[in-house]
RNA sequence: GGCGCAUUCGUCUAGUGGCUUAGGACGCCGCCCUCUCAAGGCGGAGAUCACGGGUUCGAAUCCCGUAUGCGCUACCA
């Protein structure tokens, strides 16, 4: 047993943000260690100083962090098994690197790029697999000793066996087999000093006791290669479970090109956590119910590797907004208030001031009918101005020739009102429609028109009341200088 | 090209040899409810289970082949 607990990793590389396919790995490696009271381990993938980016670490955090997702080692909070980060693992990585060379299942290769170059141009004219020859393990001792007193540049690669079977047990895919002829003399040491991935994760999953490696489907045809690691060094594999990749709508892996891929475009555009969490894990898994709203806690009861899928997933944005409609509607209306009056003070009524017990009326008359917090504020505009306009289909259809001096009469009645509720406002304008002798719709309409400008929202009495009787009257002596009759 | 993986409604999926005239969800359409729009309720269209062979009394489910898609094939991860 490599441990006792359950004990799983992320290990991204920091190239800028968090994709979302990345955000999947983390969540399912997240929820298969609290389902099993296991730990949940960071590790910054950062062994490629080309690749570097400023301030990629910290976004990382910051996203991971916002999406609930905390883990129990790695930057910023530390563990037994640190450091967390790979570049500041170098010597560990050199001295099992060593300790593989002198068993013989490592060498140094002092090939140059030109002669890789021509090689694997050579084996492609013959549609050979592309691959080392081999070339440098023929070099004796000596030779080897020269050329590094010489300062000649080289790298430490895997020495593969010939022609031996390799058997991989995979929790999602079952068992996999490759033959060891197809797997290149990987480099393990490059030129710089740095590990490649192959080596780092092995010796780092390892040494963290890592128990379940869970990562994306692309690393299946590496696996070879870390599962000969784990032999050379007589270490116990780990257990390995390799994810479905996220598709574009194309079915090709989910790109920029074709939408957006980072968790925080999907952060500035309104959705909900809770959503995207919910939506990416249904992504290759599902509980074997017809459940399809959850919550992180029920994730966590419920998910199993067992159960996740073997084929790539389409991101289909349709059914997040639809997750994001149902995790809003969850809500308390005291956190959406928040959110709103967040998302107020960046729009153009960030100078106007309203009261939460106002802005808590909106939010229940508006809940169901929207889908982003952004949107009380664009589809309900007239909760926050008066509106300038009237929808012009709405005039047509319910702007009648007698509609003005029913509103007159209508505005009378509100006049009247003290200080009224909602119910005030209903028996107002139904028995003035009884006066009238015409339906409550023929008020009801036009009045909605009046005070919204619009042909659609929120119960029209629930409107009102929001509005409050001043306001009310003000609006429906605008409409009536406003709108002609048709 | 080589190697690997995958293949059920447009999409996410249930299904692990008989319970399946293949179930659910999103989206779409219709009806009901109704002061509008939503929400909700009800219903509909939508999958010859990629194709072809086997195995079996019986296959979406097991086996083989083909096709297609995807991934990997870097001194990237």
């Amino acid at each position: 047993m490599i441990s006792d607990v359950v004990r799983v990793r992320f290990a991204p590389s920091p190239t800028g943000y968090l994709h979302v396919g990345g955000l999947r790995t983390a969540l399912y490696n997240y929820l298969f260690a609290k389902h099993n009271n296991g730990k949940f381990v960071l590790r910054i993938e950062d062994t490629d100083r080309n690749r570097y980016v400023e301030g990629a670490v910290e976004n990382l955090i910051t996203t991971m962090k916002w999406a609930g997702l905390d883990y129990d080692e790695g930057p910023e909070i530390g563990g037994e098994f640190g450091p967390y980060f790979q570049s500041q693992r170098l010597e560990i990585y050199n001295k099992y690197v060593n300790e593989l060379i002198e068993k013989g299942n490592a060498y140094r290769c002092f090939c140059s790029a030109e002669r890789i170059q021509n090689l694997r141009e050579e084996q492609q004219a013959k549609k050979l697999q592309a691959k080392y020859d081999k070339h440098c393990l023929n070099l004796t001792k000596e030779e080897i000793e020269q050329k590094m007193q010489a300062g000649e540049q080289y790298v430490i690669r895997l020495n593969v066996p010939v022609n031996q079977r390799i058997l991989i047990e995979d929790i999602v895919r079952g068992h996999v087999e490759f033959n060891s002829d197809t797997v290149d003399d990987q480099i393990l040491i490059k030129s710089d000093g740095f590990p490649t991935y192959h080596l780092a994760n092995v010796v780092d999953d390892h040494l963290m006791k890592i128990t379940h490696v869970i990562r994306g489907e692309e690393w299946l045809t590496s696996t070879p290669k870390h599962v000969l690691l784990y032999d050379f060094f007589e270490w116990e594999r780990p257990k390995f479970a390799h994810l479905p990749l996220l598709l574009n709508p194309d079915k090709s892996k989910l790109s920029k090109r074709q939408g957006d891929v980072a968790v925080e475009d999907y952060q500035k555009k309104g959705y909900l956590k809770e959503a995207l969490i919910n939506f990416v894990a249904l992504l290759g898994w599902n509980a074997g119910d017809d459940v399809e709203i959850y919550e992180m806690e029920q994730l966590i009861e419920k998910f199993s590797l067992e159960r996740v899928n073997k084929a790539g997933a389409v991101f289909n944005v349709e059914k997040l907004d639809w997750l994001n409609f149902e995790h809003l509607k969850n809500k308390p209306n005291e956190d959406i208030l928040s959110m709103l009056k967040e998302e107020l003070k960046n729009s153009k009524y960030a100078e106007k001031n309203f009261s939460d017990e106002y802005l808590l009326n909106v939010i229940e008359s508006m809940k169901e009918r929207v889908s982003f917090v952004k949107e009380f504020i664009e589809k309900s505009f007239y909760y926050f101005e008066s509106p300038t306009e009237f929808d012009e289909s709405v005039i047509q259809k319910r702007w009648k020739e007698d509609t003005p001096q029913q509103l007159t009469e209508l505005r009378s009645a509100f006049e009247k009102l003290d200080n009224p509720n909602k119910e005030d406002f209903e028996n107002a304008l139904r028995s003035t429609a009884e006066k009238l002798n015409v339906g409550a719709g023929k008020l009801i309409h036009p009045l909605r028109l009046a005070v919204s400008g619009t042909g659609q929202g929120p119960g029209l009495f629930d409107l009102l009341f929001t509005l409050g009787k001043e306001e009310v009257i003000r609006r429906i002596n605008t409409a009536l200088e406003t709108i002609k009759p048709n």
